[in-house]
RNA sequence: GCCGGAGUGGCGGAACGGCAGACGCAGCGGACUUAAAAUCCGCAAUCGUAAGAUGUGAGGGUUCGAGUCCCUCCUCCGGCACCA
């Protein structure tokens, strides 16, 4: 054994050894222990990897292995989400073709993801732009397709100039494109869906399933889904008698309705307004409105407007026929009817447009006090209350009427309960190159039909011409496009639009369990007894896209028959980001190439090894938190490290050359603490990891145990008892670091003739209950809840005698002096608190 | 506005209602060294010579005892939103 740390050593020697030994592959069809699916979001391949990657990483390999030790078969898989737009971009830029400039960034993040010395089962490696691969995922989209779920419409899309068509999801709340932050404009185009709506309620609905998600990210999810319960009334257009339907949540005020909001590009509009007076000033209003850029159309300053249309329209309710139809930029279109009954007196927006076009308001709740008028409001009331002016509801409690009114308009007719849901149907389609193919052929005869499926997967061609600087590629790929109709055997043309990426990665957890079946996506066996997911580890920022789209395809993948399980991943962690502070303004940011902080894991691995740098990437800060790097923070973990492995060395030559019991009653009382020690830090770390993945406490366990090994000073001249002392701690402290710093640990096992080869077989270390006794306890005096001082007791010690000695400690008796004591809590074995008066 | 999370030394952060600041970084003192680095030993919340007092965003409350529980508020981060 070397004295001094060799890390450039040891290292690549493990990483073979788990290679060549297969520590990591992954036998799925064993049966001799329980299964555990730990999986890491997939990364796209970029090029280079920086230490922020790397806690996704390496918090995923400590799981694994943890796991691995404590019993059970880990599925540990890898791959790369490859299909997407940098690879394109990168292909018009630097004229390299983009499954080139993929595969050799994949073959550069795997070398890096390997120096970290992370253990993954590389036989069930996948990339989703490999044919055999997105075979499946075209395979997925006819699964949909077959369902009713995929469906093509016209629709105004989400349009960016460099990424095309947008997800709404792939939309920041500002109006930008997630991927690149350009302004996203709308276009109307004929695009390919996936009802998503459809599933809107089964995904809102086993949110309360994932008992293991963060409750953020279930959160965000329920929001994106927006339900709301409202009614559906419809109202008429006095003048022409045409259906105007609102959707409300509060139909307990619809008889202070006294103007209508319609959208500007609402159809009802189109029908009414030709040929009236007010055709022009609604035509000028709506034309200004679609000039703002989406980004300050959205923003909070935006002043109310409008323009009356001429029109008005009856409340089915009360007969009123006078309410007015006023066009406003403060409703959408794609929001309920794109209709909004307002009520001024209780609703502030409302509120804000009546006053400011002095459109009457009529009070219809009345606060408890009885003081509400609209002479006197200066403001509206939006607290319950009870109805006035409302006919046969007067009296009763607006909460009460929600109900009752929404019933009696669907009694006469005019109403409806109904659940209003903001998701939007998922748009699946890409105009690009980069991509898994729509299977579709257009046939002049049979409209779309769907490619056979023992004729997938439609391949993509590597013949294409990037040099033009505008639209698809693919569109113009002669040889591409000419096909013939898989039903009628017409001549036909393929559809050119690819899928998007998110739909490439929404399954690939599935394919990982059967990587290389050439027959089906997956076995379906296998699946069901894989799925779901054990523990998915990944960023936050896929809360509503990536993870959101994942349970949607397991769902229509279940509905298809293709498999049992109804949610992808049981367990969820949200690692938080690496943030790095800027040498330019001194800020923190993530790490990013734009900002220029990232710290490559290359240089570090080279000076301080794979070992140190997953170390200090784990102490860093609570694991769900975003973390700031210091550069000269990771001294700390590399010091202890060193310490370690000089420990280790000094021990090795005083050591027993197998373990031995420890003979508790020969330890002197540092050795005793250390021995005590020792089993409290076992404990301690197996509580850190299973309750939340504290690995930064965890790791400051270990290190308060280094500490104490230091105090015991055990030598060539300590006894047998303390050197049998000294090896089980040796040993146990590889054991306990092996998921943490594996190639270290994995040494030094072998360095101490430890059996069975290779730590990952060792098992998880058991806590000695003899070890962790306690002979005497530091008791601590509080006199009125103040800490006085302490007090050594020998352990058990009855409630009174714990009293009695406390009250006769010094500290006690000098600050209880002049008073009299009214009473003592006692907590046996920890505390005793004096009260006195 | 609604929902979720967080506010603790110079810094990152510990603390299942019971010793606030573990562990680490940076800092200070000492040993070793011709010297430096590395290493090892020690000191470190604030005020105070000390006894002690004050301290976990602010203010209340519950409790023998509150960073921790309850109420009100402030600030920051994240999500949703003229959503009807």
């Amino acid at each position: 054994m070397e004295e001094k740390y060799p890390f450039h050593a040891i290292e690549p020697k493990w990483q073979k050894y788990w290679d060549d030994t297969g520590t990591f592959r992954c036998d799925t069809r064993d049966d001799s222990k329980p299964k555990f699916y730990c999986l890491t979001m997939f990364p796209y391949p970029s090029g280079h990897m920086h230490v922020g990657h790397g806690r996704n990483y390496i918090m995923g390999d400590v799981i694994t292995r943890y796991k691995m030790m404590t019993g059970y078969n880990v599925l540990s898989p890898m791959g790369w989400d490859s299909f997407g737009l940098p690879a394109e971009n990168a292909a018009k830029k630097f004229h390299v073709h983009p499954h080139k400039w993929t595969i050799e960034n994949i073959a550069e993040m795997k070398r890096q993801v390997r120096s970290w010395g992370v253990g993954y089962d590389w036989d069930r490696e996948i990339a989703t732009c490999h044919p055999d691969y997105y075979k499946w995922t075209q395979w997925v989209f006819l699964q949909a397709y077959k369902l009713g779920v995929a469906y093509q419409k016209e629709a105004p899309v989400n349009w960016c100039p460099l990424c095309t068509n947008l997800a709404n999801e792939e939309v920041t709340a500002d109006g930008h494109c997630v991927r690149c932050g350009r302004p996203v404009e709308k276009k109307n185009l004929k695009q390919w869906f996936f009802r998503i709506t459809q599933y809107a309620d089964r995904l809102l609905k086993d949110l309360d399933l994932l008992e293991g998600w963060p409750e953020k990210v279930r959160q965000m999810q329920a929001n994106w889904i927006g339900k709301s319960k409202g009614a559906q009334v419809t109202f008429r257009v006095t003048e022409t008698g045409d259906e105007c339907p609102v959707y409300t949540t509060r139909p307990d005020t619809i008889f202070g309705v006294t103007f209508m909001a319609i959208a500007p590009d609402h159809p009802l509009l189109k029908k009414l307004l030709p040929g009236t007076p007010q055709e022009a000033a609604v035509k000028e209003f709506t034309e200004r409105l679609a000039n703002i850029p989406a980004a300050e159309r959205l923003s909070d300053a935006l002043a109310k407007e409008g323009v009356f249309t001429g029109f008005h329209v009856t409340n089915p309710y009360n007969g009123d026929s006078d309410i007015q139809l006023w066009v406003t930029n403060y409703v959408v279109s794609d929001s309920g009817t794109g209709i909004v009954m307002a009520v001024p007196t209780h609703d502030q927006r409302d509120w804000d447009f009546a006053a400011k076009y002095g459109i009457p308001k009529k009070l219809v709740i009345q606060n408890p006090e009885g003081t509400l008028s609209p002479e006197t409001m200066t403001a509206a009331y939006v607290e319950d209350g009870v109805l006035v002016n409302s006919g046969k509801f007067d009296g009763m409690k607006n909460r009460d009427a929600i109900q009752a009114i929404t019933q009696a308009g669907v009694d006469a007719g005019f109403a409806e309960f109904t659940t209003n849901f903001r998701i939007r149907d998922w748009n699946v389609a890409r105009q690009r190159y980069w991509g898994a193919p729509i299977p579709i052929v257009h046939c002049p005869h049979c409209g779309a039909v769907p490619v056979p499926e023992d004729q997938l997967p439609v391949r993509l061609p590597d013949d294409v011409d990037f040099a033009a600087d505008q639209g698809n590629p693919l569109a113009r790929h002669e040889g591409f496009i000419n096909t013939v109709c898989p039903k009628c055997g017409a001549p036909a043309k393929r559809e050119t639009d690819t899928l998007a990426q998110w739909l490439c990665s929404c399954w690939y957890f599935l394919r990982y369990i059967d990587a290389r079946n050439d027959k089906a996506p997956f076995d379906k066996a296998l699946v069901d007894k894989w799925m779901p997911v054990d523990q998915y580890i990944g960023g936050v920022e896929h809360a509503v896209l990536h993870l959101l789209y994942s349970r949607f395809v397991v769902k229509i993948l279940n509905d298809a028959g293709a498999l049992d399980c109804v949610e992808p991943f049981r367990a969820l962690f949200t690692q938080g980001m690496i943030c790095k502070r800027s040498e330019k303004d001194g800020k923190l940011y993530k790490m990013s190439k734009s900002v220029g902080n990232v710290v490559s894991p290359d240089e570090l691995i080279e000076n301080y090894g794979a070992d140190t740098v997953r170390l200090y990437t784990l102490f860093i800060g609570p694991p769900e938190l975003d973390a700031e790097w210091q550069d000269t923070a990771i001294q700390g973990p590399y010091r202890f490290l060193c310490r370690l492995w000089k420990k280790a060395y000094e021990a090795k030559a005083v050591v027993p050359a197998a373990d031995t019991p420890v003979d508790i009653a020969a330890l002197n009382p540092a050795e005793r603490d250390l021995f005590r020690k020792l089993h409290q830090t076992l404990k301690g770390v197996t509580d850190s990891i299973e309750r939340g993945f504290r690995f930064n406490t965890a790791i400051a366990q270990l290190m308060e145990l280094m500490n104490v090994l230091d105090k015991a000073k055990i030598g060539p001249d300590s006894s047998d008892a303390a050197k049998a002392l000294l090896r089980e701690t040796i040993v146990t402290v590889a054991r306990m670091m092996a998921p943490i710093t594996p190639h270290i640990a994995e040494e030094l096992w072998a360095e101490f003739g430890c059996t069975p080869a290779g730590i990952m077989n060792a098992g998880w270390p058991k806590v000695n209950e003899e070890a962790l006794r306690e002979d005497t306890l530091q008791i601590v005096l509080q006199v009125n809840g103040k800490m006085r001082g302490k007090i050594a007791l020998p352990a058990g010690l009855s409630r009174e005698e714990t009293e009695a000695a406390a009250r006769a400690s010094e500290e006690v008796k000098r600050f209880t002096e002049g008073l009299t004591v009214a009473k003592v809590i006692v907590v046996p074995g920890k505390l005793v608190n004096v009260v006195a008066k």
